[in-house]
DNA sequence: CAATACTTTCAATCATTTTTGAATCTCAGA
DNA sequence: TCTGAGATTCAAAAATGATTGAAAGTATTG
């Protein structure tokens, strides 16, 4: 396979794996990209790689940076911005993760806990089920959050080395 | 709040988490309702309740159903099919960690080991550049595969258990 | 400061995904 | 076997989400 068959496999691919992960799919390209690159890019590379507008680059560029996945830098005799992707995959999931955390998990969390609070007769079966759904799904997203928390908060290669050893094979 | 409140918002909360987790929202919301119903529901019902079309209901039931999430109950007596969702939420997780994995990890496995193979000078830094950021992603990704294999094929409580006492608090 | 190079914004457009609902099918019960 | 309540399908419509590109904005250079 040649090499630019297979960036962009590689890059397709990237992108439909992150539309699935709360990534745009452009997004996940133009990180995919920034990957495989070995130096910075400017908006201008990444519009002609990709074949998208100035307007799209420009945001999704933003998008990245955003999250914490890719960083903008100065040239000093350029005028152009270049942009780099962070190359440590932990490093990537890491923020991904602390990302989706704040933006998803602590929203729900904050509904179950509102939402328990539910007045009514106690001995209605329709309050009971609520309450007792309710209640069993707090704890699995408190629980999963804990553990984020934690795979968050604690060094990555060594935590799922350590997992790893423990769980497989 | 009232019962009634407290549902609207968990159903729709429901939802929202997961549009981000490749699961539409109105298949989020009928596994929602689902469980949070003492009792199965027809069709009809999670058509009246959510203020979809038969076919939307229809639908998304069935997904549901192949995501091994609800159950259809024959009702001796009764011509209409009833649905009710797995309450045990672990099983829940364990079926939808199953389901990503077959749907999105494994193809992208399979990109990541295909363009490895590309040709082309050892020397040249696109192509040093691009295997090591592909080797790079596919230590990550087969390292989630593999620990998402062991926490589907254990048991869920168990697992879990062992995981916070190990790191919690 | 004026010209130029580049970046950002955002209303309009385009693409994709979801939803609808009428037509069709199915099958339990008579 | 026949009937009709209920289930399913799917083309079209609606909703949502992504992209464009031109205009406005900002910074750099001579």
């Amino acid at each position: 396979m040649e090499l630019d068959e297979a960036k962009e496999k590689f890059i397709q691919a990237w992108g439909a794996l992150g539309s699935h992960w709360g990534i745009n799919r452009t997004m996940a390209q133009v990180h995919a990209l920034l990957l495989i690159s070995p130096h910075s890019l400017s908006a201008e590379d990444v519009m002609n790689e990709l074949k998208i507008s100035r307007g799209n680059a420009n945001m999704n560029l933003r998008a990245l940076i955003d999250w914490g996945l890719v960083n903008k830098e100065h040239k000093s005799g350029e005028r152009k911005d270049f942009f780099n992707a962070e190359k440590d995959i932990w490093l990537v999931a890491k923020q991904v993760t602390l990302e989706r955390r704040k933006r998803e998990l602590k929203p729900v969390m904050k509904v179950l806990a509102d939402v328990k609070n539910v007045e009514g007769d106690a001995n209605d079966p329709n309050v009971q089920a609520f309450v007792e759904s309710v209640e069993n799904l707090e704890g699995i997203v408190t629980k999963a959050d804990k553990f984020l928390e934690v795979v968050v908060e604690s060094d990555q290669k060594l935590f799922f080395n350590t997992l790893m050893k423990l769980f497989v094979r």
